[in-house]
RNA sequence: GGCCACGUGGCGGAGUGGUUACGCAGCGGACUGCAAAUCCGCGUACGGGGGUUCGAUUCCCUCCGUGGCCUCCA
């Protein structure tokens, strides 16, 4: 079961770690794991977001397949303690105590955050782990790389050192002294080093607090990094296959997770690939708030099926930049109605075999596209249909969707049949001058009519 | 300022040191009374300038443009 099977294709990632595609082999053939970094929730996700989302959902669809479905484990967190959701809380509850107003915010966040995914049909995590639940963890970890000389305590905080790391920066393939070069940030005065980075940290009167770590007697919450390091030690080990997310993570929150865990546990590595999808713009701009141009997955819900919204995303290689655009969506849900137009149902979700090359290399979910274009002959329909069942895509919302779309009629059903024996009456009488004039009419009523090869008229709403 | 990506035909978007990606749009043909739908066919692109090479869109240098990170961020 384990090991690359005969007729499946080698898979190859590209490694952030190494700049370079490589074949991947997994550390456990009989349990491969994956991380995925997972929101912040502290308001609603936008369409920049669903991006990880939806790669890492194709990576887990394809990893069950080459090693099945009980030999993958991905693990996607839900932050819930932050300085941005400690903000929104008060800001949005003025009257509430703070750790009321925060819950208020997490809860309500993360609801419209399982909306979407639903809605945008991506399988769900096996774990889906929150920070909070994480705290006792993240205390462990603390306290060994406090014991290990790795970390050291100032003013109530507890503060990771980096110099005691020699190859940090290995991921973000950053020398330190160019770092401290280019850095504009004021440096707190406990800290030992200017790069050192916060562990723990005091809380505030009214903020979310634990008892903290190291000896200190004030209560604390954990700093950034902390929390992925504690919840896929938990999850997955000391050391994992695959960690994910967007690449404005790789430095500095992915290069710190990758010194707290490596220091802490002793090893040569955190996750043995590191991989991390590009980023999105909007119509050739950047997204910004600023800018009015913040599009959230709801917003894109309300006029899109979920389906169109993630073929969209897959149209570009994960790496690429991606430009989101109203017309891009008006090709993606042309082409998925297309395919199911084409495609015959298979009993078996399973991707066509040269679906599956392309998307072994790297996800190359353009390439694999182009191969399903392909399939649209008559050999190849039910493989297509085997493979949008693989990758996800259902019929039913995208046809509901697209007939709503369609215009209203202003003409009863009847009275097109009607309109059309009429016609079909004109032009067995050669009387070609009635029939067109009938079909125009019931075009600018928004009928078109499409004359079949045995004689008949059938119609359907203009699109 | 430092570091790092990306720049492909009208549009989207793969890939490759020398042979048509693919899709959308467009054009031509078949079919049709004419259409629609469908089917068949057509485009020789790779930011500018140098260099390496027998040959570069593909490698190297440089310039320009766009974006990312260095501070919260997918």
């Amino acid at each position: 079961m384990s090991d690359a099977q005969a007729g499946l294709p080698e898979l190859k990632l590209y490694n952030t770690l190494t700049r370079a595609k490589e074949g991947f082999a997994p550390l456990d053939p009989a349990l491969v794991r994956m991380y995925v970094c997972g929101p912040t929730v502290y308001d609603y996700a936008h369409i920049g977001n669903a991006r990880p989302v939806i790669v890492f959902d194709l990576l887990y669809r394809v990893l069950r397949h080459l090693y099945g479905a009980d030999h993958v484990k991905y693990v996607r967190n839900i932050t819930d303690v932050d300085d941005k959701i400690n903000a929104r809380a008060a800001g949005e509850y003025p009257g509430l105590d703070l750790n009321e107003a925060i819950a208020k915010v997490t809860f309500a966040t993360e609801a419209q955050f399982h909306d979407d995914l639903e809605a945008l049909g991506v399988m769900h995590p096996d774990v889906e782990p929150r920070a909070t639940e994480h705290i006792a963890e993240m205390r462990t970890l603390i306290e060994k790389l406090v014991a290990s000389g790795h970390a050291y305590v100032a003013e109530n905080h507890v503060l990771f050192s980096v110099p005691s790391m020699p190859d940090y920066g290995e991921l973000s393939h950053r020398p330190l002294d160019e770092m401290l070069a280019g850095a504009r940030v004021d440096v707190a005065p406990y800290k030992r080093d200017a790069m050192d980075f916060v562990l723990w940290k005091p809380s505030r009167p009214g903020e979310p607090g634990w008892p903290s770590p190291a000896g200190i007697d004030v209560n604390g919450r954990p700093g950034w990094h902390i929390e992925c390091s504690a919840m896929s030690w938990r999850h997955l080990g000391e050391t994992f296959d695959i960690h994910g997310g967007g690449i404005d993570l790789v430095f500095p929150h992915h290069e710190n997770e990758v010194a707290q865990s490596r220091c802490a546990f002793h090893t040569g590595i955190m996750a043995k690939v590191w991989m991390h999808n590009g980023f999105l713009q909007v119509e050739g701009e950047k997204m910004s708030k600023s800018l009015g141009n913040f599009v959230t997955i709801r917003d894109l819900l309300a006029d899109w099926p979920g389906d169109v919204l993630r073929l969209n995303m897959l149209k570009t290689h994960y790496r690429q930049p991606i430009d989101w655009t109203l017309k891009g969506l008006e090709e993606s849900a042309k082409t998925l109605e297309q395919w199911f137009d084409a495609a015959a149902p298979d009993a078996y979700p399973r991707p066509a075999p040269a679906v599956l090359e392309a998307l072994a290399d790297d996800l190359n979910t353009p390439k694999a596209i182009a191969e399903m274009h392909a399939l649209k002959d008559h050999a190849g329909k039910k493989a297509l249909g085997g493979t949008l069942a693989f990758l996800g895509f259902s019929e039913a919302p995208l046809r509901s969707w697209a007939a709503g779309r369609a215009p209203t009629l202003d003409i009863a059903p009847e009275e097109v049949e009607a309109r059309i024996a009429e016609r079909i009456e004109a032009r067995r009488n050669r009387d070609f001058a009635t029939s067109d004039r009938i079909r125009d009419e019931l075009l600018a009523l928004g009928v078109a009519l499409k004359d079949n090869k045995d004689g008949t008229t059938s119609w359907e709403p203009r699109r």
